[in-house]
DNA sequence: CCTTCCTGGTTTATCGTTAATCCGGCACGA
DNA sequence: TCGTGCCGGATTAACGATAAACCAGGAAGG
């Protein structure tokens, strides 16, 4: 590996001056530059980062360590990039889960470290990993479970979005909406503000929701949700309505519903959340709750910069807001049912 | 920040005794060990990554630098990233794109020499920054382009892909097939392959491959076939059949074919690439061309591995098979026309 | 009693870069 | 003529960790 005093021997001066032309902080005479360039070119120097980065104390990079790349994060993702190169940071992605064992790994402190910032999604973290983490560091955030106040935090407004969506298919004439991945005990999770909203909508609407309507899964699968529907249709309780608890999760009722000749949104209306962009195209269009990845991904860069500016504000908890868009999955009128 | 020095002090040993104590690289007497470990906890001190790095000469970390995480890539990465912490080392991800200048900048050499070992796509990268990089560094490309020889290269079958879901179509009565997103010149990219494959399916078939029947477009995005497939439905040639670039661009002429009413698989047959989970569940399920991810993956971290242990064989290009998974999108029989 | 070896530890030097300081000259104003 | 400044560049000293060499003291062996 050619260094940087390889290069200064090469032009017959410091390596202070070699540092200088190349990163132009201070005043370098312009022969002397020139014949620096050329030692550069002719031994193909390039800066090793990782002692630039142990000097500087910085390394200019923040993480978003999610446990999936797919769907919701991948989306959330692609909006936090730019707006992390436009602070003239750059952006990795790490996941967590694989094994606990490197769960642990991509979540300890030293890892963090190394990072200027962390977005974390709690996803699938345990309490315990999560109080080991250090508020020292500037960690934004981003899930669905309640946290401790320790940290900077951006949620969606899950409830309403449940909340709306059931509602939108109980206007639109179904009786019995299926909550398709609802958790079923009162675990503080995204499921459960979501199954909350869900409730609330039918006691809106004058109707008891009833839990046997609440159908748990085992993951938040295509798969499982596909598996667990076929199950109710062959013989669960009878259901006009389903708001599944993100829309891979729909797409999984939405084959099963097929398979059996089930038609959308006539006999079953069929509501998801994330609003992926494939739900857009999948006939008949399924109706989803958008999370607004703008607004989440530009709330958590703000509250993210803040703290690596130093700030030590308070900790914010925002809960962004969530929005319906109606496709075809649900019907545009009341139907005659 | 608490440094090993600290510890040192804290502890009344020396920087080596903590060092020794923390990594288990020597053996170190019962009580020391018990007040070093004593002074870690009291000050909270965890190792800095960047400093041992630096040391060490390797950062443990290999990366996955793709165009975006969506779809193909996002397979991928959750296949390789299992394989990667198998082996003792931490995947990160990166994405090129978002900006061109941006793009440079996450492909410069000192931030590819960050890595002990890099995954890297050039879909959307000009050959100009790709003979950027050096050779030395251990380096796999992943993608379809044809590419110098320089580096160990995994591809897929593309071509084969497209001649067997086209072959699939024509065997089951289509006579006419749509190649959705098509390259009409003759570029070096994966879009020609696959043209290729259809064009050799039609003559295979004694058929005339129609190049009216290549569907050129501007991006890959289902949006985008929406949007073409529309205007070829209103005022284009004829078609029965349609095989899409990927599964992304199937969901787009999925539903413009929805909105006009054309059935499928009855009217016409469709075929996509990727073989994505959600392809399986949306109704008809799409019959889509499997790239063998763990496959992929599996060449692709071994080519890697090797390098990394500093083999200097001679660099490999392996194409790895494809699969037809056939799918209600397209027809069991050979229908009646 | 002296050499040899082991044990448990310390000292020294280095990874590659850069902030801070220092220094020799030359120009310029008083 | 002598400060006073400035300019271009060199020296020094870190950033935090660790490999390698070194060393004190006791045990073992002859």
């Amino acid at each position: 590996m050619v260094t940087m005093s390889d290069v200064a021997r090469e032009a017959g001066v410091s390596m202070m001056t070699v540092s200088n032309v190349l990163t132009g902080r201070k005043r370098v005479g312009e022969p002397t530059r020139d014949r620096v360039l050329a030692a550069v070119e002719s031994l193909g120097y390039e800066v090793n980062l990782t002692a630039r980065h142990l000097r500087a104390g910085r390394t200019d990079t923040v993480a978003l360590i999610v446990p999936s790349f797919h769907d919701y994060f991948g989306e959330v993702a692609d909006r936090i990039a730019p707006l992390i190169e436009a602070g003239g940071r750059h952006l990795v992605l790490e996941r967590t889960s694989a094994d606990a064992r490197s769960e642990m790994e991509s979540l300890s402190v030293p890892r963090l470290q190394m990072y200027d910032g962390v977005f974390l999604s709690v996803a699938g973290l345990g309490r315990d990993e999560i109080d080991r983490v250090p508020t020292s560091a500037p960690i934004v955030l981003l899930g669905e479970r309640e946290m401790p106040g320790r940290f900077d935090h951006v949620r969606l407004a899950n409830g309403e979005g449940a909340r709306l969506a059931t509602a939108h298919m109980l206007e639109r004439g179904s009786r019995r909406v299926l909550a398709l991945g609802g958790a079923v005990g009162s675990s503080a999770g995204m499921e459960s503000d979501r199954r909350a909203g869900w409730a609330e909508a039918h006691r809106a609407a004058g109707l008891v929701p009833d839990d046997r309507l609440v159908v748990p899964l085992p993951d938040f699968t295509s798969e499982a949700a596909h598996q667990a529907l076929g199950q109710v249709l062959d013989d669960g309780p009878a259901f006009d309505g389903i708001f599944a608890v993100n829309d891979t999760v729909a797409f999984g009722a939405l084959a099963a519903l097929a398979e059996r000749g089930v038609r959308v949104p006539d006999e079953v209306q069929l509501a998801g959340f994330d609003n992926l962009d494939v739900s857009r195209f999948v006939p008949p269009g399924i109706t989803s709750v958008d999370p607004g990845y703008d607004v989440v991904a530009a709330t958590a860069v703000r509250l993210l910069e803040q703290r690596m500016a130093g700030s030590d504000a308070p900790r914010e908890h925002v809960t962004t807001p969530v929005s319906l868009v109606e496709r075809g999955s649900t019907r545009a009128d009341v139907g005659p049912g």
